[in-house]
DNA sequence: TTAAATTAAATTGTGTACAATATATAAATA
DNA sequence: TATTTATATATTGTACACAATTTAATTTAA
């Protein structure tokens, strides 16, 4: 009985986890046509995302949203900045920080993005209400594992 | 009215496909102490999971399970086997496809990887019921996308 | 049976992710 | 104030992930 039901967690916790990772990268996937048209990748698209949000921002504030380390961002970044999308400046009050802006070619990227999640909603085929409870669920889940993993590494 | 909407609908979409791209994210971190321990990568260990269920599988048959092109499974499988772990053989009755089967120490890390799954669902803090629900949910969303992508490729 | 089409892996090139480390600036404190 | 500590970003190295192409083997069809 014990050992069946500790199989059963097993199973049940893999592929929880294995359907999550599998289902973020097909999500991917199903943006990727669109964010071709527009030049970016689906992570530049979320840094794009930030900006369009808050106009402007430092590279920690971005990972903070993102759940992202300077490792990743900066190269990203520089991406970005060599497309014409942002300006990265030291900040004149705190040398230590890069303020990230967008130029006005990542301003015009906004009209063309906003036709993206319409798309998406399509591909999912899912209404809102199902999306939104899902949301709900997700972001607890997200909280949770989040919460573990700082907590963890403050040991 | 239309706007607000649509804006909501923008909001949403955005939002929870970012939110499993970061559960994904955060959910492998949760795992890497443990893995850690055993010496292999999460997607590693997904292949050594689907390797332990089926003893023997070709590497497309490893890709159908995980989601996985030969780009990626290719140099994975040669880390896997440079560690000592998995056989990479030409398949007598078909050359094209490459058979990949565990060796004893393959085997060996069953039993140091059982631990696991336990150890994870105490990170995330919830019940095997929850657990349950939300892969349902998940299995359901993953089974739309990836038919979403696969009828767009073939187009 | 030969030629064309298909299939299975491998290769190449780009772009994340992230741990670990380095560097430079700022804040705290002795 | 000088020194330590903390903070913000960049760099380095490893390992995916995937599109696109290549190579070799098998099927299909002419």
């Amino acid at each position: 009985m014990q050992e069946k039901s500790t199989n059963t967690e097993l199973l049940l916790d893999n592929h929880l986890c294995f359907t999550i990772y599998a289902c973020s990268r097909e999500i991917t996937k199903l943006y990727q046509p669109y964010l071709d048209k527009i030049g970016v990748t689906y992570s530049q698209y979320l840094v794009m995302i930030v900006l369009w949000e808050r106009e402007q921002c430092t590279v920690k504030e971005l990972g903070e949203a993102l759940f992202l380390d300077s490792g990743t961002l900066t190269p990203l970044l520089k991406r970005l900045q060599a497309a014409g999308l942002i300006l990265r400046e030291r900040s004149l009050q705190d040398e230590r920080k890069v303020l990230i802006s967008l130029t006005p070619l990542g301003w015009d990227l906004q009209k063309e993005a906003a036709c993206i999640p319409s798309k998406m909603m399509e591909g999912t085929d899912m209404s809102e209400k199902e999306l939104g409870d899902l949301l709900v669920q997700f972001k607890d889940l997200l909280g949770r594992v989040h919460s573990a993993n700082t907590s963890a590494s403050k040991k």
